[in-house]
DNA sequence: ATACGTGCAAAGTATTTGCAAACGG
DNA sequence: CCGTTTGCAAATACTTTGCACGTAT
């Protein structure tokens, strides 16, 4: 059985179909590498992987490639705070993680919790907002740095 | 009785003074100002300010004054994905609150909830890690662009 | 054939840094 | 006085944009 980023890519490429967009080369790439890593990516990291895979698109595709699927809801832009916005694909299982940044040794861990879940979506139901993406970034230090 | 803000300029000229740093006009310039509101505003903001109050301090001493704020925990950095770094006093007392953006309409909007707090506390201690700081970005919808 | 996609280079924005002068203790 | 702080300007880092050319449909 396929991996769910695996599948993802096939999801995303069909997406951008149904939306009317041609296939180009440069988009097809960001897509793929995506697709490899279910963790965030920077657009500098995706160009690079493109180009260690024999690619050449250019990181203003890159970067546009980035744009057109956010709008489409394909990936999640992903800010740690250090400035470097990341990219991350929305699984269509709606499963998703949240990030906890190292601030020492900038370490970066995925993780979930169900009752972190809840209570955002009880947050919104009060707020009476509608929620398109959430984000939840925590600072604090690892094992490694604070044990080791 | 002061408001929680004003009583952090005087607490965090405080704290400055004990970590050693000499008092110069910019940097209490910049604790002056963020001292004025407890919601995040952004180094041009601050510089801004400054100069509505007639101060005259260069911009690179107001991100170097944040730098510093920041370093001794007097300040938290928040980053709410639009590439610019906004800052709020970290207040004494330990209360925060975590802020709700309108992608929309770009409107941010502060919140506070208490079953969130907990369910980050659990999640931290799940996670065995230190928390210096946390920082939750809801993006959505608010209620005027979404039924107005 | 025609519009969309791409690459390059230039522009833009936010932030950081080097350095000499001003200033606090 | 001496070392910190400051302001200016230049440098840096990331991202966006203009434009001519390539390419899918």
């Amino acid at each position: 059985m396929a991996s769910a980023p695996e599948i993802w890519a096939d999801h995303a490429l069909e997406a951008l179909g149904a939306a009317g967009f041609r296939s180009g080369g440069a988009r097809r790439s960001v897509v793929d590498q995506l697709g490899r890593r279910a963790c965030c990516q920077s657009a500098q990291e995706i160009h690079d992987g493109i180009r260690g895979d024999g690619g050449r698109a250019g990181i203003a595709s890159v970067y546009r490639a980035l744009d057109t699927l956010a709008d489409l809801q394909l990936v999640q832009r992903i800010d740690l705070g250090d400035g470097v916005a990341r990219y991350e694909p929305t699984l269509p299982s709606g499963e998703h993680h949240h990030h906890l940044v190292c601030d020492e040794c900038g370490r970066v861990e995925p993780f979930t919790d169900d009752a972190l879940e809840s209570a955002l979506d009880d947050v919104a139901d009060r707020l009476g907002v509608s929620l398109d993406a959430h984000d939840v970034v925590l600072h604090g230090s690892c094992d490694d740095c604070r044990d080791g």
